[in-house]
DNA sequence: TATGAATGAGTGTTCATTCAT
DNA sequence: AATGAATGAACACTCATTCAT
């Protein structure tokens, strides 16, 4: 029982090495088990196909991402005060899983498989949904579509880790204060 | 001479909408020559190889993307105008070619190639990066790095578009200029 | 077991065909699957490219030849009757094995690859070398170098089964005798 | 007038070159043309084919080798005395001429072309055959088939190139006498 | 479950040759 | 004669997937 969870897992964990390095064309299966110390065969008993294991990566990367923005966040705090919480979870998820990062920008700037994606609402998971629902509900958010808000909320933070991981040089600590307080400027009402 | 031009042209063309469908990968030289009309080897003669290939359109799509943010763009008027316009013309770019949004998009968020890209200052050409620059100077933009508000400037209206595609339907007149403004009260000072 | 060997020893088998037939650039890899009749894909499982597999036939006939040069050798017998049987088993393997010795020359005289070739002394395996060396040391052999030694023991009686093969008329008895007995008077002391 | 010579000329001399360098078939055409300063359609102009272009070089080869084999001989000279001339002739040709002496050795042992080699007695030209005739009927040399005889005279000075190429060391002066020697050793009646 | 040899359609690229200028 | 853009069949090699063990 325990091998079959390790072993999956460390398919999914050398595939999510492979591709954030390389791309999804450049992580063939014959490598992909190579690298996990498994057989080819034996990927296949765990994913149906090479496209259903990339978007099994996707998604564990989503729900990692999404419970990291709701990490500690304290829900009788103010919006604006959460609103912060979570462009920090966010941008420090990005900077600490550069990996992941990579390959949920890859996949959803990717026209490689589109059907699916926006099944679950899309990029973010509900609680992040719900707290920006409940913003301009409150008045506290601007009032343009829920799409437009989570788009700008996930791509803000997005460019700025990309610039930092681009740049091989961190933000110092008053600059990202700031850029926190650039996007809720931009979002708030 | 005018056949020259008008083959490479061609390549390029169809390489633009087979890419921004499929994606590098499911666009092979083979079908790129059937469909622009020519043989394989004549895509050889005017581009070193499929990588340079993609390159090159990539650095047209780049250059038109900067024009069209320059357009008609008023040199007298306050940063904050010249702002606006800057902004919706690139919203209005992206919006009126989807196929080169596509393709900027999979080039920037893409391991495929890295060397090279910011070589010439990046996503933006020189005329966009000056008005930045002068904007900071003059103390009407956010005093952070060029390459982060450029970053910003680029993924704002990016964003917005790529909702707007997915989800098959354009913002409203209204809804639009007030994204102008969010993004407007995200990077002024 | 029995069927991997199978697999790869006829793809040498019919690789030797084709390429003795119209050389190495005549011999495509598909063509070569087909003649095997294995997938192009089998070869490349057990060759790393066409030149490890060329490479793998040269050295795979290079032993063989060896091996037939030292045949029911009496290592008792005088140099001269010693280098008699060699001379005669030399050309026997040529004339019997016509793919390999055609294989063979190509190989030696093909700037196809240079590196590698001379790592383990060259054209004769180690038994060949000894018995020049001894032959030398003894005093009954020629004082030159062992490699040129080797390179006329090669090419006389190749030089000789050349011919035959052109003309398609082989050798009487008695002319060959001479002909190993002129190779002897050459390099005898 | 001049200008077709020379153009001619050139492509040949190139072709020698990268022909010698790496074998037929890593010479293409039009790096053929492009290293030789003239349009691909020009060598088309002055060769059918490129295995006409090659078989031409091939010829020339051939002619200035019996040229350079029958230079300053004393036709008074005894059979010992000629053939020791023609022999370290022979041998210098190969060592000054690398190109054409590696050409000439692909040639012979490729089965690229075959059809046409023999048509005007092969390898040597009129002059060193009648020689090898004489020295047949004089009963100077054995009575062996003068193309026996030819194959061994071409092939002894060869192999002994070859090997001093191979290792990048002349072989000194005492030491090419003696070789001479043994070659008329083996050939002598 | 696990294995990895086998498959073969598909890929990027090459290159001898042609032909309009 | 000379040019070189254009052609497209042919090539070496890849890789997602299958299946007998």
């Amino acid at each position: 029982m325990k091998k079959q969870i390790s072993r999956r897992d460390k398919v999914l964990q050398t595939a999510l090495k492979m591709i954030s390095d390389g791309g999804f064309h450049a992580s063939p299966m014959s490598e992909l088990a190579a690298q996990s110390g498994v057989a080819v065969g034996t990927i296949y008993h765990h994913f149906e196909s090479k496209e259903a294991l990339i978007h099994a990566l996707y998604l564990e990367c989503r729900d990692r991402m999404t419970a990291e923005m709701m990490n500690l966040l304290d829900t009788k705090a103010s919006v604006a005060k959460r609103f912060e919480a979570i462009w920090h979870n966010l941008h420090t998820y990005f900077m600490k899983n550069p990996l992941e990062f990579s390959l949920l920008r890859q996949y959803e700037s990717s026209p490689f498989i589109q059907a699916g994606t926006d099944e679950e609402g899309a990029l973010f998971g509900k609680p992040v949904l719900d707290f920006l629902r409940d913003g301009i509900k409150a008045g506290k958010l601007k009032k343009q579509k829920l799409s437009v808000l989570a788009a700008l909320l996930f791509n803000f933070p997005a460019a700025v880790a990309s610039v930092e991981m681009k740049e091989g040089k961190k933000q110092g600590k008053k600059e990202l204060q700031e850029l926190s307080e650039m996007c809720w400027a931009s979002l708030k009402k």
